[in-house]
DNA sequence: CATGAATGAGCTTTCATTCAT
DNA sequence: AATGAATGAAAGCTCATTCAT
């Protein structure tokens, strides 16, 4: 137990895989997704900088689309949700989270060739959704309806709206300009918390 | 001047027929941008499609970057801010709009495209940052400031913070799954207004 | 012998397994020759289609020609040479057979690939001339001589030339046109055997 | 006139083409296609050769395909149809050439690599029929059919089957064993013409 | 000023062959 | 003796950009 997981003992036959070759690629890949987009993103220069040959890439994924998602998948939210007893603290340590994920370099250039691709490569966004947005705004939900259920939050909301206000905001204010303020986790949960409407 | 329409056959009678032929090619590199995304965008494909040779775009434009700085500079927050007199109806139709321009075939690739490229082509997020974005916030800025000018606001509203929400709020949407109903802006704009906490 | 079935399972009960896989790349690689042609044909697809890995392919021959060569090695003339009494009819017994074994899928780009690689690969010209060339051109002749023999050809006559003369017919044929049709086996026999000028 | 032919005078716009570079490209493909076959054929090594750049060549034809197809195209029958009076030696006279062509470097080469491509690249044997093999065959029918209409010719003699006799002769041969003799042209047309039967 | 021609560099993918178990 | 992994070299094609009329 502990590191060993599958296949440890029985050896395959064949030549062994060089044992991290695969993550490095992937870790390559996914540096020059976020860094050069994809359609920029050349597999020549994956190989380059991980010091393999091309067929060493295609013999794992079947062209560029494929390890281009492969990288994505590997994206984890790595965070277990926060559970500090009050919903207000609970969101703004998860968008503190998500902000520092957001500023990590070319956070925002993801997201874009994420999006740019759609028409010609929609299995980017598909992973994207399925491994980066929906755990996070899971989250969001979970602590959404907890506070629900401690009666904290006023009836009708629906927490798939208020979660997309929450993330949103960031998206909104990376447009807006580069700068995303430390405190902006606590200004957005406050706002939405409160509403801007005079009570 | 500003809401006339395009392709304005009625006014100088001997204007040079160049000036059509730019605004052509602009608006191709434009829907190019869009649905392809900036590097695969090509300036063969554009001049073939304007049905002009490579060099005559090369005259009016440096280069590939330049045709699509100047593709996102025309585009314009063409409505003018509505007002009904309510702020809440207000952020509605504003928020009506912006989502029917994002459901624009390629709306989001646009976006997209834009971060994408930010780490090569910075002006293309500088323009589009310049051109869409600031107006639609600087709208809901006005809206909000007059709402706290006639005291419907709770003090300590940040107006720029309060528009991040509304607007972001649709690309969080966007990234967790492509349908954003009808119904979202009437939802968000509720939400914000009345906060999610039990008053 | 000679006309036994291939897979011959009754035979030797302990044979090694090895001479069927042998068998089954041989095959496999003279129907990828025929199919896609000698530079077209690749060791990777073959090993696949024949369950193997290309290791296994090289301890056998020597590459890719030598394989090729192997594959062309086993082409055989199975049909015994006719002998009806008739030279005649026993030349059109032989073109019939002929005619058929060029019309099987992709019969002529075999001969083709052949062609087209003397330069590089000459063995496949070389083994194709002595494996289908030859002996069919050796029944030609046996006919021939035999029909001088007892007196029913025309002194002079060089049986080489005769027998280009009706194999080169359907050659002639095929690059004329695809069709074949099915009675010019007798016509070029009557041809030949008549001559064209007015007796 | 001599050498002058179409728009001479006219100049039309744009940077003129360096005028011998088709036809440098397209002897260079010609040869580089009989010489590797189809598929070894490279239009990077074509454009080493001819001393151009790669999209000087795509600019002219659509591919390797079209600049193989456009060379077998060049492919002419130089010689006009012989006419001593004599049918006989004037079949000798246009075999003659056609042995001189066939044994051109690389002449069966050409022939096999059109056959062995007719499963991926049709087109070459398509254009090889049009341009090299009918006209030899429309010059053997032409004066076969003059020798029937002044009464030398057997009736009922089918000249599409004497033309594939003459014709194929050589092919055979050739598959046989790489000499072709100087004097096989006078006896293929006598064996055909006398046939070989005992008058 | 508009054109068509030309270029060098780059792309993704595949192949025949060898290596290391 | 068999495997799967790895490689160097090449292929066809496209692009942004410049040249020469």
């Amino acid at each position: 137990m502990g590191t060993r997981k599958k296949d440890a003992e029985i050896s395959t036959p064949g030549r062994p895989r060089n044992a991290d070759t695969e993550r490095r690629i992937v870790q390559i890949a996914l540096e020059r997704l976020a860094e050069e987009g994809y359609s920029r993103m050349s597999l020549d220069d994956i190989a380059l900088r991980a010091g393999v040959s091309k067929p060493t890439i295609y013999r794992r994924w079947k062209g560029k689309a494929d390890l281009a998602t492969a990288a994505i998948r590997t994206l984890q939210i790595a965070e277990p949700p926060v559970a500090t007893g009050s919903p207000r603290e609970d969101l703004v340590g998860i968008l503190r989270n998500f902000r520092r994920s957001l500023l990590r370099p070319n956070g925002f250039a993801l997201i874009g060739t994420v999006l740019a691709e759609e028409a010609h490569t929609p299995e980017l966004l598909r992973f994207f959704r399925q491994r980066i947005v929906a755990p996070r705004r899971r989250m969001l939900r979970v602590v959404l309806e907890r506070a629900a259920a401690s009666g904290q939050l006023r009836r009708g909301v629906d927490p798939r709206t208020a979660a997309a206000l929450l993330i949103g905001a960031f998206y909104a204010r990376y447009l807006a300009g580069p700068r995303i303020p430390a405190r902006f986790p606590e200004d957005v949960v406050r706002l939405v918390w409160d509403g801007i409407a005079r009570g």
